[in-house]
DNA sequence: AATTAGCACTCACCTCGATCGAGTGCTAAC
DNA sequence: GTTAGCACTCGATCGAGGTGAGTGCTAATT
């Protein structure tokens, strides 16, 4: 991208793309030459912006409107003119005192920090859990359920709780199960779910002659339990908020929103995308990416705890959005999560 | 009501009514004499039109155009000239075939049945799990957390599976918590919630100068895990299908629509109202209740297992719905998952 | 006495054209 | 390089006129 602009062209793009954040319509020339002071007439501005739409950054609808900032535009924006300056102290006291934590399991954090984000942002809130092959084993416990039918509860350092059921022998004693449990916690404490995988594939191929009658079945149990993938889980809150935004106001648009946040599968993708990298993260979701959630704009940060377990939490909103305003509440919410979760560990 | 239609009005209001929940547009006159070989002409079924009008069975949106039931002139359909057949056996198999039930959780289950639910139906599906209070006790542990904190697991008869995080007395070694909760699993077992309170209450109250200090914290801790309520858990899936419907085709309609889903008290309630009864429910939703489900109904049948844990489950949709079709998949779903949470105790 | 043909009337819906106005591009003057 | 001036474009809005499905009423028919 030709990202030399000269300042005069920064500025009015600047200029363009906040008036277009606050009023969600096409912005003239006139309209700009009048509410900034840049001492320049419409005319000078028409030349600026027709430069612009030269470059891709801008566009007009037809012919003879206004013009909107393109997603390339949106992009320039964030990348080189928007300013996000951090929460005050106030402003965060604020934000802490607005989450609601106390004696919460995990999903109920989840979906709290959706509400709130929600909330305060007007837009949508997105919440994805850590995925449960990142989390630390705790404990697991075997609880008898019908003919030959076992509920496996997992919990992991933070208190998540996974269970799952699975079918198993069925001469297996209360006894035995116990057996199985305490065998099983003193072996993977502390471990990954990643790590208990590779250790448990690794000793199923060792010990294949097996004398111990108990370690093999808790082996062979712990594997049925924990091998298969968990569905990855995502907390979309406040939907309803996306269709009073223009962008979305006509019935197809609609329907297509909802489809997408219904589904949850892009989202996931989307968040998954940017769970390697640090800090605030922006997606524009305009022309480029999927149909489905064309113009909006995620605005993501992780948050992890000191064992590595990595979930995503952010804002779901037009491509208009109001950066500058959204971006650190969801920086900030991603610290506070992640230190929500890691008093619960130790 | 004066429900002693002659049988012409009885058979022309049943025309109408079907006609309408086809094409959702009003119906005239003249395709009522057309299609439906009453012998009449159009003029005569006019005059019958006028008479259901005036007992307030059908309305016309404007002076020059067809007829449209209104909610009473749905009800009346409903009661009185709805004909329900049964499944038959080959219909039975593919809806339980659609059904992919084996090994899964609780959550899992309403999960299920809420996709297939709307799957099928082309509405929206809506399952609420059992209640937390009416499910019946099977297992408690408790697994300790940080300074502090323990966390309760949960597990009823039927597999279902609470967490909780409880503050609690830090000095509890893990030999104390065994004792506890091997102590609360012999008492307690068979009980339901409900009954659990009853009793912690009673013992409370009962041995105030307890000698015993296990006992003791046994049940100041079970108190504490088992005493306040659980959010209802209602799945909601399929939202974007109603979106589909003409009814909800402007703007608002489907923007109060999603917010009606979103919040889900409204719904829950309505799901509560019909707890008690047996069989197929059908609650019209429109012009009398809240004015968010304007325009919707709902057909629900409650689901239970032996020892009386009760569930909803339903679909919503236009108030022009489809019942003939609808309801017996509603009902047999319902016998459906009663087997099935039956099956996974004993 | 019930049914129906006939007719005037209503009203949503569509199309067409006119008008309006915000905004543009271009050119020539500053 | 900047700006005033001007012709032009095009969406939005409004009203007029036409169309057609459907009604209610009345009088004729069976």
């Amino acid at each position: 991208m030709a990202d030399s602009l000269n300042e005069r062209s920064q500025n009015i793009l600047e200029a363009i793309v906040k008036d277009y954040i606050s009023s969600a319509e096409p912005v003239g020339s006139r309209a700009i030459s009048r509410k900034h002071n840049f001492n320049l007439s419409p005319a000078s501005v028409r030349n600026v912006m027709a430069d612009l739409e030269e470059v891709g950054l801008l566009c007009s609808p037809h012919t003879s409107s206004g013009r909107i900032p393109t997603g390339k535009g949106f992009q320039y924006y964030i990348d080189t003119l928007l300013e996000v300056r951090n929460l005050n102290q106030s402003e965060k006291q604020d934000l802490r005192n607005s989450y609601r934590f106390q004696n919460m399991r995990m999903e109920d954090v989840m979906q709290e920090v959706g509400r709130v984000l929600s909330g305060i942002s007007q837009y949508t809130g997105l919440v994805m859990a850590p995925k449960f092959v990142s989390t630390v084993f705790r404990q697991i416990e075997f609880i008898r359920l019908s003919q030959g039918r076992l509920l496996m509860i997992y919990v992991s350092e933070t208190g998540l709780v996974q269970n799952k059921v699975i079918e198993a022998d069925s001469t297996l004693t209360s006894r035995d199960l116990e057996q199985i449990s305490n065998y099983l916690n003193s072996e993977l404490n502390g471990l990954s779910i990643h790590e208990v995988r590779a250790k448990l594939k690794r000793e199923l191929l060792q010990d294949r002659s097996q004398y111990d009658q108990i370690k093999k079945q808790a082996l062979s149990l712990s594997c049925a339990a924990l091998q298969d993938e968990v569905e990855d889980q995502l907390y979309v809150s406040g939907a309803s908020l996306m269709l009073g935004q223009p962008e979305f106001s006509t019935p197809e648009q609609m329907k297509r929103l909802i489809q997408a946040f219904e589904s949850k599968k892009l989202l996931i993708e989307l968040l998954d995308r940017g769970q390697s990298a640090q800090g605030v993260q922006i997606f524009i979701g305009s022309e480029s990416s999927q149909i489905d959630l064309e113009g909006c704009s995620l605005i993501t940060s992780n948050f992890s705890n000191q064992k590595g377990a990595i979930g995503t939490l952010g804002v779901i909103g037009p491509v208009r959005m109001n950066y500058s305003h959204v971006v650190p509440i969801v920086d900030f919410t991603a610290q506070l999560v992640s230190r929500v979760l890691d008093r619960e560990i130790e």
